[in-house]
DNA sequence: ACATAATTATTTTTT
DNA sequence: ATAATTATGT
């Protein structure tokens, strides 16, 4: 049987208060104290710092008390180069750090600033800018996200003429796809295909042609991807001059959920600091879930031998977070991955109450019962905010978010549809892209075509003309634009010239609202829900208003968007209480008091597309870990017998049933408590025979005669 | 020749 | 819900 040990750490008796308050070190455990103290003793221990931390066992806080510790021994914020997953965990570690520090030094002491702490890709465009020079780089690159990365390739696919061929060529999302995920693992091609991407294995001359294309068009239009972002990083770290020099501006360098980076990225750590000294990472392999864009366990796994000196190790195996009965579970579905670092949780915090299976017989009642309890915790106290839905996939909680609008239960969802890919979002970007750089092919198109009469072919022509004359504002002027575009084109050259006058950041941000101004009228012909959609375009002029100038703006915004759809009035205020729907991926780093998994099934976790190899089948069960391990003291997973499939069926009316899922087997029941909703379900097959007492249908009609 | 309306297929997860 | 494809209209 395989639970949770319930032991009580022999380190953790109470301490005085006085005492604690002194050292805020005082309440770490002899596992979480020597991760933090790694390096600072009197003899000091120059070996990279790998931290195995376990799920909810204290990881961000010890990160931050490290951070702080070695602050207070004397290094300097200014070079340490602190790697996170998101902006917002920086934030959160910035923040506990200042915690520390104003509790050692007194009230008095002004927040710490770690100039140097974001995202891999957002620390690498700032590396690429500054040293843009050195490297045969243009400084004021602009950065394209992957929708404008998907559209420049399919550019380019049409130029090759790939895509007239007898055979259908895979789609520009599924070459993105490949290109991406060949120069994240640094894979061969034929491999990428082969193992990832069989179907399109036939393909693999037209697809190098391709992405050799696309990489010429990228260098063209002075644009970069996000893989970029890492690989010229990472080129950058193989240069020995600028290695060391980058290296050297750095004492410490720290990542944080390190089993989710990739070959690039550990790539880039190892150029930066080959000895391995001053380096601190902290991961937990049983947590990894974004192999899919090229993250492998590998790195985790193989960092004590990467650096020139053996790494020291730290685990961290109590968790804080569950109530045993939830940690039981959660540990049980985890030993039977077949690949991991062993490594068994324990808490200390008991529970009576198990973890609740509930077998649905289809969305609509998952959702109801959902619903039901959430209201019901509420009730006894739980705060909306304190509770957090989760699924696999986006589309998974639709229905749901039906019922909670149905009986206002508000709801923020993250993950999912971005704002960044909606398309009068993109469209207004557009316009704003064009202004700053008119030979932007993509942005000039997509701007174009907005208006009515004029396509593709017409869009091209004006971009031909701007390319071919000094100024593009007399090319734009002189244009002879086809009749049924005549109105809107008048309109649409005195906002180009307005803001093509403001090549300063003197007009920004009033040309946003120019921009918006011209865009409305066309939203509002294109769209039929034009009334929700206004709402982002409003929402994007007043966070343009926050920005110094508009190429900071547009940088900004795509490599940290706004993480949740604005739906129709923006996120809630910041006293109100709502719910929380998310991915699973996006739950990431996040706890709750009560956690309802959706969907809990086979086909949707493990998903049916994730179902190939056996590595893919344990990162869908690592998926399942990270959501039970969600939750403190409340879990309610959910598994509805029927539902209907979008995928597939093209009349859509087609339902699937399935089972629970596999990674909930029959021998971990016990661990549950199982309910079946609703009660008095009658068996299908138990009914009584039935017999035609009347036609009701003939009953409706006769009303009408 | 070009634009646009209609139709059909496709969809994980994200920096 | 939207992107690619095909059909239809100017």
């Amino acid at each position: 049987m395989l639970s949770a040990p319930v032991r009580t750490d022999p380190a953790s008796e109470p301490i005085p208060t006085t005492a604690r308050r002194l050292d805020p070190f005082a309440d770490l455990n002899p596992a979480q104290r020597e991760a933090v103290q790694h390096g600072t003793e009197a003899e000091p221990d120059l070996r990279p710092l790998l931290v195995i931390a376990g799920a909810g066992s204290g990881k961000t806080n010890t990160l931050a008390h490290r951070v702080a510790k070695l602050i207070l021994h004397g290094a300097d914020p200014q070079r340490m180069l602190l790697l996170t997953f998101s902006r917002r965990a920086a934030q959160e570690m910035e923040q506990r750090v200042a915690g520390v520090l104003r509790r050692v030094l007194g009230g008095t002491t002004t927040p710490t600033a770690l100039p140097w702490s974001g995202t891999f890709h957002s620390i690498g465009a700032r590396l690429l800018r500054e040293y843009a020079g050195r490297i045969g780089l243009e400084t004021n690159f602009t950065i394209s996200d992957r929708g404008d990365a998907e559209d420049l390739l399919g550019l380019v696919r049409n130029d090759l003429g790939l895509t007239q061929t007898k055979n259908r060529f895979p789609q520009k999302g599924t070459c993105l796809a490949i290109y991406s995920r060949v120069v994240n693992t640094q894979a061969p091609l034929a491999e990428v295909l082969q193992q990832n991407f069989p179907w399109c294995s036939a393909w693999e001359d037209e697809l190098r042609r391709l992405f050799g294309a696309y990489v010429q068009a990228k260098q063209e239009q002075n644009v970069l991807d996000y893989d970029d972002l890492l690989l010229f990083w990472s080129e950058m770290m193989g240069e020995p001059s600028l290695a060391t020099e980058v290296g050297a501006a750095f004492d410490h360098v720290l990542v944080d959920e390190y089993q989710d980076t990739n070959r690039l990225q550990a790539a880039i750590l190892l150029g930066l600091k080959p000895e391995g000294t001053g380096v601190t990472v902290v991961g937990d392999d049983a947590q990894s879930i974004y192999a899919f864009r090229g993250a492998t366990v590998r790195n985790i796994l193989d960092f004590p031998h990467q650096f020139r000196q053996p790494a020291r190790s730290v685990a961290l195996e109590q968790n804080y977070r569950s109530i045993q009965p939830i940690l039981a579970v959660s540990n049980a579905v985890i030993a039977a991955a077949s690949e991991r670092h062993a490594k068994t949780l324990w808490t200390d915090r008991a529970g009576a109450q198990l973890p609740q299976l509930v077998s649905v017989p289809d969305e609509a009642s998952e959702a109801r019962w959902v619903a039901d309890r959430i209201l019901q915790h509420r009730e006894a106290g739980l705060t909306l905010k304190s509770q957090a839905v989760l699924f696999r996939t986006s589309s998974h909680s639709a229905v749901l978010e039906l019922e909670l609008t149905r009986r206002n239960i508000p709801f923020v969802k993250f993950g999912g549809l971005k704002f960044l890919e909606a398309s009068h979002v993109k469209d207004l970007l557009a316009i704003l892209r064009f202004a700053q750089n008119p030979r932007g092919r993509l942005a000039g198109l997509r701007t174009l075509q907005l208006m009515p009469g004029i396509g593709p072919v017409t869009a091209t022509r004006v971009l031909e003309a701007i390319e071919q004359a000094a100024d593009p504002r007399d090319a734009v002027q002189a244009f002879e634009p086809p009749a049924a575009a005549a109105g809107e084109w008048a309109a649409f050259v005195e906002l180009f010239q307005a803001m093509h006058k403001s090549s300063g950041s003197s007009t920004w941000p009033a040309e946003v609202g120019l921009a918006k101004r011209w865009y409305l009228p066309q939203l509002e012909r294109l769209h039929d829900d034009s009334e929700a959609r206004r709402a982002d375009v409003e929402n994007l002029e007043r966070m343009a208003s926050g920005y110094a100038d508009r190429e900071r703006f547009l940088t900004e915004l795509t490599l940290d968007p706004p993480d949740a759809t604005s739906d129709q009035s923006g996120p809630p205020g910041r006293d109100e209480d709502y719910l929380i729907l998310s991915t699973i991926h996006s739950a990431k780093g996040q706890e709750w008091k009560a956690v309802f998994l959706l969907r809990a099934v086979d086909g949707c976790i493990p998903s049916d597309l994730g179902t190939g190899s056996t590595s893919e089948i344990d990162e869908e069960r690592r998926l399942l870990y990270v959501a039970l391990t969600r939750a403190k003291d409340h879990l309610h997973v959910m598994t509805p017998h029927r539902f209907y499939i979008t995928q597939q069926g093209s009349m859509g009316d087609r339902h699937v049933y399935a089972a629970r899922t596999r990674f909930i087997s029959d021998a971990l029941l016990p661990q549950f408590e199982s309910i079946t909703w609703p009660l008095a379900s009658v068996d299908p097959a138990r009914r009584a025979p039935q017999t035609v007492v009347m036609q009701i249908r003939d009953r409706a009609k006769s009303a009408w005669r």
